[in-house]
DNA sequence: CGAAATATGGACACATATGTACATTCCCCT
DNA sequence: AGGGGAATGTACATATGTGTCCATATTTCG
């Protein structure tokens, strides 16, 4: 009768094992990934768990799976989406900070605390890292810049970011907009245009409060 | 009720665990700092752990202290320290980047991972990033920008660091040096004088390479 | 309906961790 | 030299976690 989250009429399922599993590791870290506490959770079966998954192991790679999906795949894309000027080609960059569905800044803290404790994903972060950087990089020389200068731009851009990400910043979205001008005019070298920004507040659904 | 300390003859000591502990934290993070594996990386029995603190708990508290002591009240001390000019206050501050006395980037990493597990770790890291980027933001006021721009620029500067930080990145000191003028370039808005990056690199016993 | 597929949870074996009790050993100092 | 406090190690009680086996329950579909 109830309705499950997939087809089958059944408590479980690998969704929601995973979704449990996606919530633990933003609240607490990979630490706390762990299939009893899940288990709890879920109000299931420990050993319900291993009809899903053949163990631990394979749930953490899944997690791995939807990070790398998601983040890295939006980022590179975004870098690439049409723009006129660098300053409209960094704010579709910025979407991406401000838009869940293409960057989840919780999941990258999370996979970031997680490869301090395995080469493995301390791998993968440092592959996405460069894949996003060289990405952003391009765009810079895309508009001018020499490789070098593209290069350092291109760190100032992402690493700013990553720190945020790793403070958790939790600042509101009208304080984080006024900032937004002035953060591409550090980043592009130059101010943006109005009518640039205004595209990008109306995107995201911010009205400006006008002097 | 003497104390124990370095002078005694005895194997183990209150400093010798918390160096384990501290080495165990950078390696693989707080979920690791356990007493069973202290004890035998430092071939000693676990038990022996209870003489030098109350529980691990205090052990944990003793590592937070070292982190609190260290990183931001050296980053502090740099944003008020002597210069003429804001590109040699802000080569001040990249002082603690490349010096490990005065920052530890890696202790740095840990605690802020060790943050997601615990709200009162993250409580103390919200207070440091509070702090530091007030201090910097001081030091770009100093040097005339109003107080938005300064806030700013602040975040900008502090933000790379936490993000290379992050990054976990291993750059080798000829490229970071390389790429100093550049970031400095940006965060203040103008380019560095020679005569101040060569006293800066002097003091990191750095060479450039002239063309 | 009833068989097959799907799902559950208790029992077990095992591993790792914490903290306490207590007898013993080690080192320093008188 | 040896007494006493500092330090150690074995044993125990307890807690939490993993993964497997298996009996049972539930859902779907022929």
């Amino acid at each position: 009768m109830e309705q499950a989250t997939s087809d089958s009429g059944w408590r479980g399922s690998q969704e929601a094992w995973l979704d449990a599993a996606y919530d633990a590791l933003l609240e607490s870290g990979v630490g706390s990934v762990k299939i009893l506490p899940l288990a709890k959770r879920l109000n299931l079966s420990r050993t319900s768990f291993y009809w899903f998954f053949k163990d631990r192991e394979e749930l953490l790679s899944a997690l791995i799976s939807r990070w790398r999906e998601k983040n890295t795949g939006n980022l590179v894309k975004q870098t690439g989406a049409y723009a006129e000027s660098l300053g409209e080609a960094m704010l579709n960059v910025f979407d991406c900070w401000l838009d869940k569905e293409l960057f989840d800044s919780q999941l990258e803290f999370a996979v970031r605390s997680w490869a301090l404790q395995s080469a493995e994903i301390q791998a993968d972060v440092h592959a996405a890292d460069q894949a996003r950087m060289e990405a952003i990089g391009r765009m810079f020389m895309r508009f001018g810049y020499d490789e070098a200068a593209a290069d350092v731009r291109a760190r100032t851009t992402y690493l700013v970011q990553i720190g945020y990400i790793s403070m958790q910043s939790k600042e509101d979205i009208a304080l984080r907009m006024r900032r937004i001008p002035e953060y591409i005019a550090i980043y592009t070298g130059q101010a943006p245009q109005q009518r640039e920004l205004d595209r990008f507040f109306a995107r995201h659904g911010f009205t400006p409060e006008r002097a």
